[in-house]
DNA sequence: CTTGACTCTGTAGTGGCTACAGATTGTCTA
DNA sequence: TAGACAATCTGTAGCCACTACAGAGTCAAG
Protein backbone atom coordinates (compact mmCIF):
# COMPACT_ATOMS: atom_id res chain seq x y z
CA UNK A 1 0.00 0.00 0.00
CA UNK A 2 1.05 3.78 -0.42
CA UNK A 3 1.34 6.37 2.11
CA UNK A 4 -2.28 7.47 2.00
CA UNK A 5 -3.69 3.92 2.37
CA UNK A 6 -1.12 3.50 5.55
CA UNK A 7 -2.27 6.97 6.92
CA UNK A 8 -5.88 6.06 6.64
CA UNK A 9 -5.60 2.37 8.28
CA UNK A 10 -3.31 4.16 11.05
CA UNK A 11 -5.34 7.18 11.52
CA UNK A 12 -2.19 9.14 11.65
CA UNK A 13 -1.20 11.92 9.12
CA UNK A 14 1.13 11.55 6.31
CA UNK A 15 3.47 14.46 6.93
CA UNK A 16 4.05 12.37 10.20
CA UNK A 17 4.80 9.13 8.87
CA UNK A 18 7.82 10.45 7.13
CA UNK A 19 8.69 12.26 10.40
CA UNK A 20 8.82 8.73 11.62
CA UNK A 21 10.71 7.74 9.14
CA UNK A 22 13.18 10.36 9.08
CA UNK A 23 13.40 10.23 13.20
CA UNK A 24 14.28 6.36 12.41
CA UNK A 25 11.41 5.17 13.96
CA UNK A 26 9.90 3.27 10.90
CA UNK A 27 12.00 1.52 8.67
CA UNK A 28 12.63 2.78 5.24
CA UNK A 29 10.08 1.33 3.01
CA UNK A 30 10.60 0.14 -0.59
CA UNK A 31 9.83 2.61 -3.55
CA UNK A 32 7.78 2.09 -6.68
CA UNK A 33 9.79 3.01 -10.08
CA UNK A 34 8.18 6.49 -9.65
CA UNK A 35 9.83 6.94 -6.08
CA UNK A 36 6.50 6.44 -4.37
CA UNK A 37 6.36 4.63 -1.05
CA UNK A 38 5.21 1.16 -0.36
CA UNK A 39 4.45 -0.46 2.97
CA UNK A 40 3.54 -3.95 3.94
CA UNK A 41 1.61 -5.49 7.39
CA UNK A 42 4.43 -4.94 8.78
CA UNK A 43 4.88 -1.26 8.62
CA UNK A 44 1.08 -0.89 9.39
CA UNK A 45 1.47 -2.99 12.54
CA UNK A 46 4.88 -1.07 13.84
CA UNK A 47 3.60 2.23 13.15
CA UNK A 48 0.07 1.02 15.18
CA UNK A 49 2.63 0.36 17.90
CA UNK A 50 4.59 3.80 17.48
CA UNK A 51 0.76 5.22 17.64
CA UNK A 52 -0.77 3.59 20.96
CA UNK A 53 2.45 4.43 22.98
CA UNK A 54 1.86 8.35 21.29
CA UNK A 55 -1.42 7.74 22.78
CA UNK A 56 -0.02 6.93 26.16
CA UNK A 57 2.05 10.08 25.73
CA UNK A 58 4.93 8.36 25.86
CA UNK A 59 7.97 10.54 24.28
CA UNK A 60 9.74 9.56 21.29
CA UNK A 61 13.05 8.15 22.52
CA UNK A 62 10.63 5.84 25.15
CA UNK A 63 8.86 5.01 22.15
CA UNK A 64 12.13 3.91 20.38
CA UNK A 65 13.60 1.66 23.65
CA UNK A 66 10.11 -0.46 23.23
CA UNK A 67 10.79 -0.86 19.77
CA UNK A 68 14.17 -2.09 20.77
CA UNK A 69 12.89 -4.28 23.00
CA UNK A 70 10.15 -5.81 20.02
CA UNK A 71 13.25 -6.19 17.77
CA UNK A 72 15.30 -8.15 20.08
CA UNK A 73 12.71 -11.15 21.30
CA UNK A 74 14.80 -13.11 23.38
CA UNK A 75 15.80 -10.33 25.72
CA UNK A 76 14.49 -10.21 29.13
CA UNK A 77 11.77 -7.41 29.70
CA UNK A 78 12.42 -6.36 33.00
CA UNK A 79 13.85 -3.05 31.61
CA UNK A 80 9.93 -2.47 29.69
CA UNK A 81 8.56 -3.16 33.22
CA UNK A 82 11.24 -0.51 34.44
CA UNK A 83 10.28 2.19 31.40
CA UNK A 84 6.25 2.01 32.32
CA UNK A 85 6.97 2.21 36.10
CA UNK A 86 8.87 5.43 35.22
CA UNK A 87 6.13 6.66 32.56
CA UNK A 88 3.41 5.73 34.98
CA UNK A 89 5.31 7.83 37.56
CA UNK A 90 6.14 11.11 35.34
CA UNK A 91 2.36 10.81 34.32
CA UNK A 92 1.17 10.82 38.83
CA UNK A 93 3.51 13.60 39.18
CA UNK A 94 1.76 15.95 36.19
CA UNK A 95 -1.48 14.71 37.85
CA UNK A 96 -0.46 16.16 41.05
CA UNK A 97 1.29 19.34 40.26
CA UNK A 98 -2.36 19.99 38.23
CA UNK A 99 -4.45 19.61 41.08
CA UNK A 100 -2.60 21.86 42.99
CA UNK A 101 -2.30 24.50 40.24
CA UNK A 102 -6.55 23.94 40.14
CA UNK A 103 -6.20 24.81 43.52
CA UNK A 104 -4.74 28.34 43.20
CA UNK A 105 -6.72 29.14 40.08
CA UNK A 106 -9.71 28.82 41.76
CA UNK A 107 -8.74 30.52 44.95
CA UNK A 108 -7.68 33.08 42.18
CA UNK A 109 -11.07 33.13 40.80
CA UNK A 110 -12.13 33.69 44.39
CA UNK A 111 -11.32 37.30 44.52
CA UNK A 112 -13.36 38.52 41.71
CA UNK A 113 -16.78 37.75 41.46
CA UNK A 114 -18.04 40.68 40.09
CA UNK A 115 -17.19 43.05 37.20
CA UNK A 116 -15.82 45.96 38.71
CA UNK A 117 -13.28 47.89 36.75
CA UNK A 118 -9.75 46.56 36.11
CA UNK A 119 -8.08 49.03 38.94
CA UNK A 120 -9.97 47.23 41.66
CA UNK A 121 -9.73 43.53 40.32
CA UNK A 122 -8.91 41.47 43.47
CA UNK A 123 -7.32 38.68 40.36
CA UNK A 124 -5.41 41.54 38.78
CA UNK A 125 -3.84 43.31 42.14
CA UNK A 126 -3.40 39.25 43.48
CA UNK A 127 -1.24 38.66 40.35
CA UNK A 128 0.76 41.54 40.78
CA UNK A 129 2.63 40.39 44.15
CA UNK A 130 5.60 38.98 44.06
CA UNK A 131 5.00 36.59 46.07
CA UNK A 132 7.81 33.60 44.67
CA UNK A 133 5.83 30.61 46.07
CA UNK A 134 5.96 28.17 43.17
CA UNK A 135 8.60 27.33 40.48
CA UNK A 136 8.38 27.52 36.73
CA UNK A 137 10.47 24.95 36.15
CA UNK A 138 9.43 21.30 36.73
CA UNK A 139 12.22 18.71 37.14
CA UNK A 140 10.39 15.88 35.54
CA UNK A 141 9.50 15.49 31.65
CA UNK A 142 6.05 16.72 32.27
CA UNK A 143 4.92 19.21 29.96
CA UNK A 144 2.78 22.35 30.98
CA UNK A 145 -1.25 23.04 30.53
CA UNK A 146 -1.58 24.58 26.96
CA UNK A 147 0.01 23.25 23.58
CA UNK A 148 1.03 20.09 23.31
CA UNK A 149 0.04 18.12 20.55
CA UNK A 150 -1.75 20.48 17.58
CA UNK A 151 -4.85 19.66 15.46
CA UNK A 152 -4.22 19.86 12.33
CA UNK A 153 -6.04 23.28 10.40
CA UNK A 154 -7.64 20.79 7.92
CA UNK B 1 18.84 48.02 38.00
CA UNK B 2 20.51 46.07 35.33
CA UNK B 3 19.20 42.58 33.79
CA UNK B 4 21.16 40.60 36.18
CA UNK B 5 20.11 42.47 38.83
CA UNK B 6 16.25 42.64 37.63
CA UNK B 7 16.80 38.43 37.21
CA UNK B 8 17.49 37.62 40.15
CA UNK B 9 14.89 40.04 42.24
CA UNK B 10 12.42 37.92 40.20
CA UNK B 11 14.07 34.61 39.89
CA UNK B 12 14.14 35.05 36.06
CA UNK B 13 16.80 33.83 33.98
CA UNK B 14 18.24 36.79 31.65
CA UNK B 15 17.49 35.72 28.33
CA UNK B 16 13.99 35.23 29.37
CA UNK B 17 13.48 38.45 30.24
CA UNK B 18 14.58 39.56 27.03
CA UNK B 19 12.68 36.84 25.50
CA UNK B 20 9.70 38.63 26.97
CA UNK B 21 11.08 42.05 25.39
CA UNK B 22 11.21 40.28 21.80
CA UNK B 23 7.90 39.27 22.43
CA UNK B 24 6.19 42.62 23.52
CA UNK B 25 5.16 41.58 27.03
CA UNK B 26 7.90 43.88 29.13
CA UNK B 27 8.47 47.09 27.65
CA UNK B 28 11.97 47.57 26.40
CA UNK B 29 13.66 49.88 28.74
CA UNK B 30 15.98 53.14 29.01
CA UNK B 31 19.50 52.22 27.76
CA UNK B 32 23.05 53.42 29.80
CA UNK B 33 25.78 54.79 27.31
CA UNK B 34 27.03 52.11 27.20
CA UNK B 35 23.68 50.06 25.87
CA UNK B 36 23.23 48.35 28.97
CA UNK B 37 19.07 47.89 29.66
CA UNK B 38 18.17 49.54 32.76
CA UNK B 39 15.13 48.82 34.72
CA UNK B 40 12.87 50.24 37.68
CA UNK B 41 10.57 49.36 40.05
CA UNK B 42 7.67 48.93 37.33
CA UNK B 43 9.43 46.65 34.89
CA UNK B 44 9.84 44.56 38.16
CA UNK B 45 6.13 44.63 39.08
CA UNK B 46 5.26 44.02 35.67
CA UNK B 47 8.17 41.03 35.62
CA UNK B 48 6.47 39.24 38.30
CA UNK B 49 3.10 39.45 37.16
CA UNK B 50 3.82 37.91 34.13
CA UNK B 51 6.29 34.74 35.91
CA UNK B 52 3.18 34.61 38.37
CA UNK B 53 0.67 34.07 35.64
CA UNK B 54 3.43 31.57 34.11
CA UNK B 55 3.36 29.78 37.21
CA UNK B 56 -0.13 29.44 37.06
CA UNK B 57 0.37 27.86 33.06
CA UNK B 58 -1.01 30.53 32.01
CA UNK B 59 0.07 30.93 28.17
CA UNK B 60 1.83 34.45 26.88
CA UNK B 61 -0.92 35.13 24.93
CA UNK B 62 -3.58 34.64 27.84
CA UNK B 63 -0.39 36.59 29.98
CA UNK B 64 -0.94 39.89 26.92
CA UNK B 65 -4.64 39.75 27.16
CA UNK B 66 -4.24 40.24 31.14
CA UNK B 67 -1.23 43.00 31.08
CA UNK B 68 -4.02 45.13 28.82
CA UNK B 69 -6.50 44.85 31.24
CA UNK B 70 -4.05 45.97 33.67
CA UNK B 71 -3.01 48.85 31.56
CA UNK B 72 -6.52 50.09 31.02
CA UNK B 73 -8.07 50.43 34.48
CA UNK B 74 -11.40 51.74 33.83
CA UNK B 75 -12.13 48.51 31.37
CA UNK B 76 -14.51 46.19 32.92
CA UNK B 77 -12.33 43.25 34.57
CA UNK B 78 -15.45 40.76 33.52
CA UNK B 79 -13.38 39.53 30.93
CA UNK B 80 -10.36 38.65 33.56
CA UNK B 81 -13.15 36.84 35.28
CA UNK B 82 -13.66 34.99 32.01
CA UNK B 83 -9.99 33.78 30.78
CA UNK B 84 -9.53 32.78 34.41
CA UNK B 85 -12.94 30.76 34.08
CA UNK B 86 -11.69 29.34 30.63
CA UNK B 87 -7.91 28.83 32.36
CA UNK B 88 -9.43 26.65 34.81
CA UNK B 89 -11.24 24.21 32.45
CA UNK B 90 -8.23 23.23 30.03
CA UNK B 91 -6.42 22.67 33.55
CA UNK B 92 -9.46 20.42 34.68
CA UNK B 93 -9.70 18.70 31.42
CA UNK B 94 -5.77 17.64 31.23
CA UNK B 95 -6.41 16.64 34.68
CA UNK B 96 -9.08 14.42 33.31
CA UNK B 97 -7.31 12.90 30.29
CA UNK B 98 -4.23 12.26 32.60
CA UNK B 99 -6.40 10.22 35.20
CA UNK B 100 -7.74 8.09 32.33
CA UNK B 101 -4.13 7.74 30.73
CA UNK B 102 -3.24 6.77 34.29
CA UNK B 103 -5.99 4.32 34.77
CA UNK B 104 -4.67 3.06 31.18
CA UNK B 105 -1.03 2.82 31.63
CA UNK B 106 -1.56 1.09 35.02
CA UNK B 107 -3.97 -1.64 33.77
CA UNK B 108 -1.23 -2.42 30.77
CA UNK B 109 1.69 -2.51 33.66
CA UNK B 110 -0.66 -5.54 35.07
CA UNK B 111 -0.18 -7.35 31.83
CA UNK B 112 3.64 -8.24 32.67
CA UNK B 113 4.43 -8.57 36.36
CA UNK B 114 7.94 -11.16 35.67
CA UNK B 115 10.82 -10.50 34.20
CA UNK B 116 10.42 -12.85 31.20
CA UNK B 117 11.93 -12.63 27.67
CA UNK B 118 10.41 -10.04 25.36
CA UNK B 119 8.75 -12.23 22.76
CA UNK B 120 5.90 -13.12 25.17
CA UNK B 121 5.78 -9.87 27.41
CA UNK B 122 2.41 -9.29 27.98
CA UNK B 123 2.78 -5.34 27.73
CA UNK B 124 4.93 -5.60 23.94
CA UNK B 125 1.99 -7.75 22.89
CA UNK B 126 -0.74 -5.68 23.96
CA UNK B 127 0.79 -2.50 22.20
CA UNK B 128 1.07 -4.13 19.19
CA UNK B 129 -2.87 -4.56 18.88
CA UNK B 130 -4.58 -1.75 16.60
CA UNK B 131 -6.88 -1.13 19.55
CA UNK B 132 -7.84 2.81 17.83
CA UNK B 133 -9.25 3.65 20.64
CA UNK B 134 -7.48 6.65 22.11
CA UNK B 135 -6.71 9.85 19.77
CA UNK B 136 -3.80 11.88 20.07
CA UNK B 137 -4.46 14.97 19.00
CA UNK B 138 -6.64 16.82 22.19
CA UNK B 139 -8.26 19.87 21.03
CA UNK B 140 -7.78 21.76 23.82
CA UNK B 141 -4.44 24.41 24.45
CA UNK B 142 -3.38 21.60 27.26
CA UNK B 143 0.15 20.04 26.65
CA UNK B 144 1.17 16.15 26.98
CA UNK B 145 2.98 14.79 29.69
CA UNK B 146 6.73 15.37 28.15
CA UNK B 147 9.11 18.38 27.74
CA UNK B 148 7.17 21.27 28.84
CA UNK B 149 9.05 24.19 30.88
CA UNK B 150 12.63 22.90 30.73
CA UNK B 151 15.41 23.15 33.46
CA UNK B 152 18.18 24.78 32.49
CA UNK B 153 21.78 22.99 32.50
CA UNK B 154 23.56 25.44 34.72
C1' DC C 1 -4.47 14.79 -23.47
C1' DT C 2 -6.18 16.90 -19.73
C1' DT C 3 -7.84 16.93 -15.21
C1' DG C 4 -7.39 15.94 -10.62
C1' DA C 5 -5.79 13.08 -6.90
C1' DC C 6 -1.87 11.58 -4.88
C1' DT C 7 2.97 11.73 -3.65
C1' DC C 8 7.69 13.61 -3.50
C1' DT C 9 11.51 16.72 -1.19
C1' DG C 10 12.65 20.46 1.42
C1' DT C 11 11.97 24.21 4.43
C1' DA C 12 9.82 26.98 7.92
C1' DG C 13 6.80 27.51 11.79
C1' DT C 14 4.67 26.24 16.57
C1' DG C 15 5.62 27.63 22.28
C1' DG C 16 8.48 29.16 25.61
C1' DC C 17 12.21 29.29 26.31
C1' DT C 18 17.64 27.58 26.53
C1' DA C 19 22.41 27.65 24.96
C1' DC C 20 26.09 29.54 23.11
C1' DA C 21 29.42 32.38 20.06
C1' DG C 22 31.74 36.47 19.67
C1' DA C 23 31.87 41.25 20.75
C1' DT C 24 31.52 45.10 23.94
C1' DT C 25 31.26 47.40 28.53
C1' DG C 26 32.01 47.88 33.39
C1' DT C 27 34.42 47.15 37.71
C1' DC C 28 38.08 45.81 40.60
C1' DT C 29 42.78 45.13 41.87
C1' DA C 30 47.87 45.69 41.37
C1' DT D 1 47.01 52.74 33.93
C1' DA D 2 46.85 48.05 32.69
C1' DG D 3 45.02 43.81 32.97
C1' DA D 4 41.85 40.43 34.60
C1' DC D 5 37.36 39.10 34.99
C1' DA D 6 32.36 39.74 35.35
C1' DA D 7 28.40 41.40 33.20
C1' DT D 8 26.00 42.51 29.25
C1' DC D 9 25.11 42.94 24.24
C1' DT D 10 23.20 40.87 19.56
C1' DG D 11 22.15 37.14 16.90
C1' DT D 12 21.37 32.47 15.88
C1' DA D 13 20.40 27.64 16.58
C1' DG D 14 18.30 24.06 19.23
C1' DC D 15 14.50 21.59 21.98
C1' DC D 16 9.89 18.33 20.98
C1' DA D 17 6.62 16.24 18.00
C1' DC D 18 4.90 17.43 14.77
C1' DT D 19 2.19 20.84 11.15
C1' DA D 20 1.96 23.60 6.99
C1' DC D 21 3.02 24.63 2.71
C1' DA D 22 5.61 25.46 -1.86
C1' DG D 23 6.81 23.58 -6.03
C1' DA D 24 7.65 19.57 -8.61
C1' DG D 25 6.68 14.99 -10.11
C1' DT D 26 3.55 10.58 -10.78
C1' DC D 27 -0.50 8.13 -11.81
C1' DA D 28 -5.36 6.73 -13.12
C1' DA D 29 -9.68 7.92 -15.20
C1' DG D 30 -12.32 10.09 -18.77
Amino acid sequence: MRIGELAKATGTPIETIRYYEREGLLAAPPRTEGNFRIYDDTHAERLSFIRHCRTLDMALDEIRLLLRFKDAPTENCGDVNTLLDAHIGHVAARIHELRVLEKTLKSLRERCHEARDAAHCGILNELSQTSRQGAINRGGHVRGVHGGVRTRKT
